[in-house]
DNA sequence: TATATTAGAGATAGATGTTATCTATAATTT
DNA sequence: AAATTATAGATAACATCTATCTCTAATATA
């Protein structure tokens, strides 16, 4: 159980989308030659982060990606849900349902059941994800940018930013 | 990306093992009879289980499971560890280390390399992550069983303890 | 001791999901 | 009109999940 590389790529492409000091929107091709990855697999993540309303997809020449949201209103927890979807990490299949107890009883055959909202294992897993997702949902780009801005070597923001600024002309 | 189902078996599984009135192993016909599953299927869960020291099996003719420790000292996070095993949900595939700006400075070319541990983005997951695994390990097979015991409908309670007594002789 | 019962290990197989690439299409700037 | 860029679709390798079947090892009981 784990999630995709695709939440990953996402985040260090996000931070990029934040941190670099340019107007222009900026191109699948540049994030994805900067990481070491193909273009088209990005531009799958991308879709997603457009289709979620994290970002904005600008097409023809010059065209590329921009936040569709200020950076302290996208949080981590955005970027999980965009990528990974909105289903629960816990899914319950309802085995009460299925036990020998109220075999018969019902003809709902589906995975998401009535009884599931009162089976109390399926309730606490959910709980602890609410956990998990309060947390991410306070940490925004925003706050993603002023970290990393004050523990990330200099030298190491100086060649990023010279190597996107090169790029972009 | 969700826990699988192995972790729900398993937990009703093991409530069963906490709340039933014997002191004689429960066998897995019986249990995995209960609850509509193969024996083959859910035997392969329960030896991850018997791996992870949460319950121990006896083997033989009136073999079966019972629980290797107190139910206070089992926990719902020890569940899904037995089950999922300990690699935490985000793993970290270290693209910093892969960008171009670090290209060629390291040959270490695993997916849990040095940097991963000083990458602010895996850090941030990791801790979301232990927000739900604190909350886990707060709720024991003991406060789950206080906790049916008073919720779950006596009916039920009472179909359920003599459908298990009544195969166990 | 022989037999029945039960856990455990191994092989296997279908379904699903992840990772990744390639191609073709639509939009837009120059 | 041409070049550039996002978008959608098809596809494929690979891994994991779910599930079953078979065979082996251990043990209580007749």
């Amino acid at each position: 159980m784990h999630y995709s590389v695709g939440v990953e790529y996402a985040l260090h492409c996000l931070f990029h989308l934040v941190s670099l000091p340019v107007k222009k929107p900026i191109g699948i091709k540049e994030l994805a030659s900067f990481q070491g990855v193909s273009e088209s697999y990005l531009s799958k993540i991308f879709t997603k982060l457009v289709k979620a309303g994290l970002i904005q997809s600008i097409p023809g020449v010059k065209g590329g990606y921009e936040l569709a949201r200020r950076p302290e209103q996208i949080s981590f927890w955005d970027v999980v849900e965009a990528i990974e979807g909105k289903q629960p990490v816990f899914q319950c299949r309802n085995v009460i349902a299925k036990s020998v107890i109220h075999a018969g009883e019902m003809e709902d055959t589906s995975d998401h059941g009535e009884s599931a909202a009162h089976c109390r294992i399926n309730i606490t897993m959910l709980q602890a994800e609410e956990q998990m997702k309060q947390f991410l949902k306070e940490k925004t780009l925003q706050w993603l940018k002023e970290t990393l801005d004050q523990e990330l070597a200099p030298e190491i923001q100086e060649k990023t930013k010279s190597w996107f600024l090169q790029r972009l002309g």
